[in-house]
DNA sequence: AGTCCTTTTTAACATATGTAAAAGGATTCC
DNA sequence: GGAATCCTTTTACATATGTTAAAAAGGACT
C-alpha cells in the first residue's frame, strides 16, 4: 500500500457508498475518517462473535459474510452482505444489549470498521452524519419489512427463485446449507426444490 | 371539550410516549403540536386507504387498528397497533412511493397524525426532533427484526403462542381471521391449533 | 491416486399446513 | 324478532416441508 496516500484512499468506495444517501462535507468526512479503520480477515472466521455486543458497523470492502446465530442448537443464517454493502447486528448496536448473533466470513474479506459509539458522539456536533445514518438505517428497515412480506406470504420455491433472480451471486459464492437456512428451510428441503430444474 | 384548553392537552399522551425516547425543549414541542392533528374512525374504516402514498404518521390514543394488504387477492394483516403505540406503512413513508398497504380501525378510534412532509421540514431547524424519529425508527425495526425471527424459526403454533402471552389483548378485541393472516396461516389452520386447548 | 472431510442429494416416512366445502354460531340491521 | 351477513369451526383430502439415514459428489491434503 502507499504510504503516501491519505487514509481517505482507502475508505474511497465507503464515501461513496455514503454520497448515495447524503452528502457530507470535508470537515465530517475528515472525522468520519478518524473512527473507521480497515480489517482483514480469512475464509470462515469470525468478524464478530457470539455474545459480545455490537459496536462496530462494518463496510464490506471486499469479500462476503453472513450474520448467523444458534436457534435451538442450529445454524441459521439470518441475512449475508456482499461487497459494498453495510452491515451491523442491529439488535445489539441499537439496544446496547449483548448480541446472540455472530458475523462470519465466507470468503478472504476486507471490511472497513466504522466505531459506533465513536460515531454516536459525532451526532451531536455534525447533524449531516446523524441524518446519514438515519437514512441508512431508515433504507435497512425498509427492506427489512419487504423481507417480512417475502418470508410469511411466498413458498421457500418463490423464495428460492427471487434469490436466484436478485443475487446471483450469493448461489455460487455461499454454500447451500446457508443458502437453505436464509430461506428457513432446511438443507434437503432446498435440494428437493432444485431438483425441478 | 374545554375550549379554553391548549391543543397541547390532546397531544399529552403523544409527548409523554416521545420522552421514553428523548425529551424535547418547549420550543420544539410547540411545533410538533403545529404540524399535528387529531381525527377520529369508527371501527372497521379505513383511516388510510391502498394506493396512497403515506404522509402521515399516526399515533394511537385510543381503540386499535392494524395495517393490511392484499396478496393474491387475499386480505393479510401485516401488523396490528394498540393505544400508546405510532403507525405508519414505511415502506411508503421512508420511499415516497404509493403504498401497497392500508390503515384500517379495528375499533372506534382516535389518532393523532403527524404531517411526516412538515416533520421532515423541522428536522432541519430541531436536530433535536430529527434524533427523537431517528430513535423511534431504530427501536421499530429492531422489533422488526425480532419478527423475522419468530417468524421463520418458530412454528405456527408457537407463534400462536408467543401472542397469547405478549398481546393477550389483542385476541379478545380482533377477529380471528386477522390474526391468522398476521401469524402467516390460515384461518382453518389456526382454529386447529386453538383446538388442542 | 487415495484418504478424509464436508457438502449435497436422494429415499422413506411423519407431520404440519393448505384448500374447499359445509355447518354452526355470532352479530348486525331492519 | 327474524333475515342476512359475517365469523369460526369441522371434515376430508392434497401438498409441502420436516426428520432421519444413507449414498453420492466434491474439495483439500498428503
Amino acid at each position: 500500500m502507499n504510504p503516501e496516500a491519505p487514509f481517505h484512499t482507502n475508505l474511497q468506495p465507503l464515501f461513496q457508498y455514503f454520497e448515495t444517501f447524503q452528502n457530507l462535507s470535508s470537515d465530517s468526512k475528515d472525522r468520519m475518517a478518524s473512527i473507521c479503520s480497515t480489517v482483514q480477515i480469512p475464509k470462515n472466521k469470525d468478524l464478530q462473535s457470539i455474545g459480545h455486543t455490537c459496536r462496530t458497523i462494518y463496510f464490506v470492502r471486499k469479500g462476503l459474510c453472513r450474520v448467523y446465530y444458534y436457534k435451538k442448537g442450529v445454524d441459521i443464517t439470518e441475512s449475508f452482505a456482499l461487497e459494498n454493502s453495510l452491515i451491523a447486528r442491529v439488535e445489539s448496536l441499537f439496544t446496547g444489549k449483548p448480541s446472540k448473533k455472530g458475523i462470519q466470513t465466507l470468503e478472504d474479506s476486507e471490511f472497513i470498521g466504522i466505531a459506533s459509539p465513536a460515531l454516536f458522539d459525532l451526532y451531536d456536533q455534525f447533524p449531516e452524519i446523524e441524518r446519514l445514518f438515519r437514512k441508512i438505517f431508515e433504507a435497512a428497515y425498509v427492506e427489512t419489512v419487504h423481507r417480512i412480506e417475502n418470508i410469511q406470504f411466498h413458498t421457500a420455491e418463490e423464495r428460492y427463485n427471487d434469490l436466484i433472480k436478485n443475487s446471483p451471486d450469493l448461489l455460487q459464492r455461499v454454500p447451500l446449507k446457508h443458502i437453505a437456512s436464509y430461506l428457513g428451510i432446511t438443507q434437503v428441503s432446498l435440494s428437493r426444490i432444485r431438483a425441478k430444474y
